[in-house]
DNA sequence: TGTACATCAGTGAACGCGCGTTCACTGATGTAC
DNA sequence: TGTACATCAGTGAACGCGCGTTCACTGATGTAC
């Protein structure tokens, strides 16, 4: 169990530790499988032991975030329920929490180039992220009149496009630098108009 | 000017092309100084008459991109003028159409990591890129009642996010896979209903 | 409890590769006389 | 118009580097007897 020795314990697990901890400081291009291997106090060789190669790895990163990604998405749908309303507000603002205290995940689902179809069990489960996000939407989608309801798979494309707009351009330091306003308050403004435009929120409030 | 001959004639053009092409192919990872060069049909030592390197080969890829971006969006812009609506509408639009005929350029700017604070001459030209749209978030502004106004800053950004994230997601073929509707589609009704939520729209269209 | 042995996680050396970058050079071009 | 010359864009060879990957190996571990 314990790390000393020659046999490591689990270095499956420490790998993809230093390989999320890599792309979250260099970022997607800046992440080397001999460097995961080294920090991880282990010679590049050892890793084909657990990965087929580096994209692999990056999968593999990929993977477990988009599993703990629905997990807190599944969360703030719980917690809001039964309202419809707070449950949808709820799984936005945990996509923008996703990015922040995840960040190596984040970026190797989103940003690091691997191909979401690159594994059956990788589409799987992002395929069960969309799904949460799309019965929020369902939920929503029967306070609307019938006569004005766009398909719910179509405002949950709105708003997980506007998180993912908002985290892109405002939360991580790349291109948008300055944000004007703070990313939550952004999403959430954001999202209330939204919501008030299909009917959803009072105008008043 | 023809190519042919010891000197190329306008290599610094040429290269700038050969890279944009080359990003547009293999994803900003994939892009090669070298490679570059070759297909410009010269040696990579040539490209150090032209740029300080690498980077700065792709900054210069990125600032005519937000050239051509704000030239885009201005038109636009004007084109919906004088309704204030019609042109905040038109600049969404013009966004996924850029990201659409550009995409080399669209990839330099947002996703080949290469921060807009790099030079100086690249941030102002991308502040100039943020202006048109606040300008047409400030004359949508005033149709609406002051006390339930939002910051100009604060609507243009939530419409960039929109259109950013429905590109990201939705446009190019990265993680969302799949889209469940085309990107104008989700990206006309997603500001629709914005607007609509700003009180800009009538309820009934 | 003690010994023999199979397993297999990790080693270490080596590889070929393409990369970005440097350097002294060369020869095409255009200008001055 | 013709010659001498300065300029400087592009050459070609070389570099050091870190990368991902391979391979035969070794030695720690746990199991069978």
């Amino acid at each position: 169990m314990a790390k000393r020795g020659y046999h490591h314990g689990n270095l499956r697990k420490a790998l993809v530790e230093a390989a999320l901890a890599l792309i979250e400081e260099r970022g997607p291009t800046g992440f080397a499988l001999s460097e995961a291997a080294k920090r991880a106090g282990v010679t590049p060789a050892a890793v084909y032991r657990h990965f087929a190669g580096r994209e692999d790895l990056i999968a593999e990163a990929a993977r477990q975030g988009y599993a703990i990604f629905t997990d807190v998405m599944q969360y703030a749908f719980d917690q809001g329920q039964p309202s419809a309303l707070a449950s949808f507000e709820a799984t936005g603002r945990a996509y923008l929490a996703f990015a922040r205290r995840y960040p190596g995940h984040y970026i190797a689902m989103f940003e690091s180039g691997i191909s979401v179809n690159r594994t059956p069990e990788l589409a799987a489960i992002a395929a069960r992220a969309r799904a949460v996000l799309e019965r929020a939407a369902e939920g929503l989608s029967r306070h609307i009149p019938p006569e004005k309801r766009p398909p719910p798979a179509m405002f949950s494309a709105h708003v997980w496009a506007l998180s993912h707009g908002v985290v892109e351009l405002f939360a991580r330091n790349s291109p948008g630098t300055q944000s004007p306003f703070p990313p939550e308050e952004l999403l959430e403004t954001g999202i209330g108009i939204y919501l008030r435009g299909l009917g959803l929120i009072a105008p008043d409030e």
